[in-house]
RNA sequence: GGAAAGGUAGCUCAGCUGGUUAGAGCACGGCACUCAUAAUGCCGGGGUCGAGGGUUCGAGUCCCUCCCUUUCCA
């Protein structure tokens, strides 16, 4: 039975460059997609820029440009990445469209008639020199539990507390530099609660992985809370029907750019939009995304679809997230990869068999690891698979480039074949990396049979010539099969194999006949390895690659300048240990008494790990002798020893040479 | 703080509802072969399955505690 499906990437915001977390999503999608047309259903794979929002306004005025400007340009590199890896979007639009206008529109007023909306006032940030409200994000100052400096305003990275931006001890407008004020503002809220029953029914229809919905039923015990959709102009977006002024938050519209999207391609071909999103529809609709969106995408999205007398969505498949060598990715580290810097240096698809290798059905997060990389791609790829189709191909060639009529070992191929259903299995519930496993055993399958056959040894005997032909029918035959189970993962390579084998390897039920007395071209190599050297730059140069991507947002590692008189302000001094001991209920600080000459300090220090409390009496540091003092639970600590920490966050102790009396400034 | 996922050979990972001497690929060592992009085939070394308890005739697989990593918290 032919099924009608509709499948969706996140869409990329466009406010900076895909970087290889956006690709993994993208490689996942484009995969089920390719194994669906394959397998003869109708799949539609619709994608689109997400435009709006402060972000992309404040970025275009950053850049002097007008956002439909940027947006533009952005728009276009994203696109030429995702052809770069061989994404096969049917279709690819924008949120700031008259399509995607459309349909945000229908929906809110639907919502709106329904009564779904409600109206509240909401006291917001407000930066009077830039004349606009603030978003969390836009707002830092010193966080109110643990004191750190230049914290978000929705939560702290030194010590993981979560508060309003209100909250923030000293803040400022991270636009202007100004002391944002506090100004109410009539907001438009989505009442999620109304749906809850809905989302419950829908979440036991089997729409999401079991670990997803584990986490919906967390959200429902928490209990649904009305989303806030609005914000006040100047904000790039659309204009709220019937509200002046206001405009829809980015979030509101941008999963409706799928359905603009969809729309977009309906009129371009002649297709009716409503045929996919009626309640009734037949059409299964399939969103992939990652993990840190699952609240839009498995509570409001269904619910804005379903109160607006739209179809819900079929599956919401989550994946996890992208590390680089074990470790998040970061530009500090280098290890911030974007799709273009990849695709200056290697093929797309020794990364798109990468990612498949190691994709599972599951939320858990996906690590690059260079070295794995390599091999993976160099032993499989060129070692196993296609070295089938390489050594068997001279023998095709000699005997007159035509293949034999019989294959001499039926039950091997018949083997192959019966792999089908597994395959079929494992990639329609995104279980590729179990696809690739099988395929791979398979192909050390082939591998044995031409060694176990021995046509090299067979050639030299004139009479043997037929048999020697058959066997290498027989390898090229178990490639062809090959290559059509890979075709999903491999489209480029399969087409080139395509070729080689003079029909086309594109539907899975073509491996039903095997491929006989047929001509097969002259073989050309279908991949080549990956030098080592040239993987490493990803990481290397990727950083100064990178140099232009940190210059315009706000820096992670790079600390503002300062100047002369701003170092002045420290008090450093070098500080004799005069006792060290663990402070109990704590696993990570050590009490220190210091000796400044003068005077004697209490510090405490997160240094429990790295070094014993006994090895550090009697060593000289260095201190910070004017920091503001802290209340800890433990008692006040009164200034802080200086440590360098290493990339894996070792911490190293300075340390003064010998012969300074305690207490000597440092400058 | 709350929650989730994970911690299995040097590396990347499989191990279903508990059951014979714990697996694969890569890397490493030896042998074979030379058709193939020094590819391939065969053989081998290598793991107290994060730690400690418990249930069981029997646990990597179930339960409890702890440690570590990662992630999520609208």
């Amino acid at each position: 039975m032919t099924r009608e499906i509709l499948v969706t990437s996140a869409l990329p915001y466009a406010n900076g460059p895909l970087h290889l977390g956006h690709i993994i999503e993208a490689v996942q999608t484009d995969i089920w997609v390719r194994f669906q047309k394959m397998q003869g259903h109708q799949c539609l794979y619709v994608c689109a820029e997400d435009t709006h929002g402060t972000p992309v306004m404040i970025k275009a005025q950053a850049e002097g440009l007008a956002p439909e400007a940027l947006i533009a340009k952005v728009a276009a590199e994203h696109q030429a990445d995702y052809q770069g890896f061989l994404i096969g979007h049917d279709h690819f639009h924008s949120t700031h469209s008259a399509e995607n206008r459309h349909f945000t529109d229908l929906m809110f007023t639907r919502l709106e008639a329904a009564g779904h909306i409600a109206q509240r006032s909401v006291r917001q940030a407000y930066d009077e020199q830039a004349g606009m409200f603030l978003p969390d994000r836009y707002v830092r100052g010193t966080c109110p539990r643990c004191g750190a400096l230049d914290q978000y305003g929705d939560s702290c990275e030194a010590c993981g507390a979560t508060y309003s931006p209100a909250d923030l001890k000293n803040p400022s407008s991270t636009i202007s530099g100004t002391t944002p004020i506090w100004r109410d503002s009539e907001h438009l809220f989505f009442a999620l609660g109304n749906f809850a029953d809905m989302l419950r029914e829908w979440v036991a229809s089997g729409a999401l992985q079991t670990s997803v919905r584990a986490k919906l039923d967390e959200w429902f015990e928490a209990g649904l809370q009305d989303w806030d959709i609005s914000r006040d102009a100047p904000y790039f977006g659309f204009e709220i029907p019937g509200h002046s002024g206001k405009f829809f938050y980015v979030w509101f519209d941008a999963p409706i750019g799928y359905l603009g999207s969809l729309k977009a391609w309906c009129e371009r071909h002649g297709k009716s939009v409503e045929h996919y999103l009626n309640p009734d529809s037949s059409v299964e609709m399939h969103h992939f995304i990652g993990k840190d969106i699952s609240y839009f995408h498995t509570l409001f999205w269904p619910a804005v679809l379903h109160g607006s007398g739209f179809r819900r969505p079929t599956a919401v498949h989550v994946h996890g997230f992208l590390t680089i060598n074990g470790q998040k990715m970061s530009k500090s580290r280098g290890t911030f990869i974007t799709a273009r810097r990849y695709l200056e240096l290697l093929p797309a698809e020794a990364l798109r068999y990468y990612f498949a290798a190691k994709l599972g059905p599951g939320v858990d997060d996906i690590d690059l690891s260079l070295e794995d990389f390599v091999s993976r791609v160099n032993s499989d790829l060129v070692g196993k698979l296609v070295n089938i189709a390489s050594r068997c191909a001279g023998f095709i060639a000699r005997g007159g480039g035509q293949l034999s009529a019989t294959l001499p070992d039926e039950a091997l191929y018949q083997e192959f074949i019966a792999a089908r259903p597994r395959l079929q299995s494992a990639y329609t519930a995104r279980d590729y990396s179990l696809a690739i496993r099988e395929i791979m055993q398979l192909a050390d399958r082939a591998n044995q049979y031409v060694d176990s056959q021995k046509p090299w040894a067979l050639a030299k005997d004139p009479t043997q010539d037929e048999a020697v032909k058959a066997i290498a029918t027989q390898g090229i035959n178990l490639f062809r099969v090959l290559m059509i189970y890979l075709a999903p993962v491999l489209p480029a390579m399969s087409a080139k194999a395509s070729q080689f084998l003079g029909v086309p390897l594109s539907r899975f039920d073509e491996i039903d006949q095997p491929l006989l007395n047929a001509p097969i071209q002259k073989y050309e190599a279908l991949a080549t390895r990956l030098d080592p050297k040239v993987v490493t730059q990803l990481i290397d140069t990727a950083s100064s690659a990178n140099e232009k991507v940190k210059t315009d947002t706000p820096p992670e590692s790079g600390k503002p300048e300062i100047s002369i008189e701003d170092f002045a302000k420290l008090d450093l001094r070098v500080a004799r240990v005069l006792e060290a001991s663990e402070v109990e209920g704590s696993d990570k600080l050590l009490r220190l008494t210091l000796d400044l000459g003068d005077s004697q300090r209490t510090v405490f220090s997160g240094i429990r790990k790295h070094y014993a409390a006994q090895d550090l009496v009697g060593r000289d540091v260095v201190m910070v002798a004017n920091l503001a003092p802290r209340k800890m639970r433990f008692g006040t600590s009164d200034g802080m020893v200086l440590c360098a920490s290493d990339a894996q966050d070792q911490l190293f102790l300075l340390s003064a040479e010998a012969g300074v009396p305690p207490g000597s400034p440092v400058s």
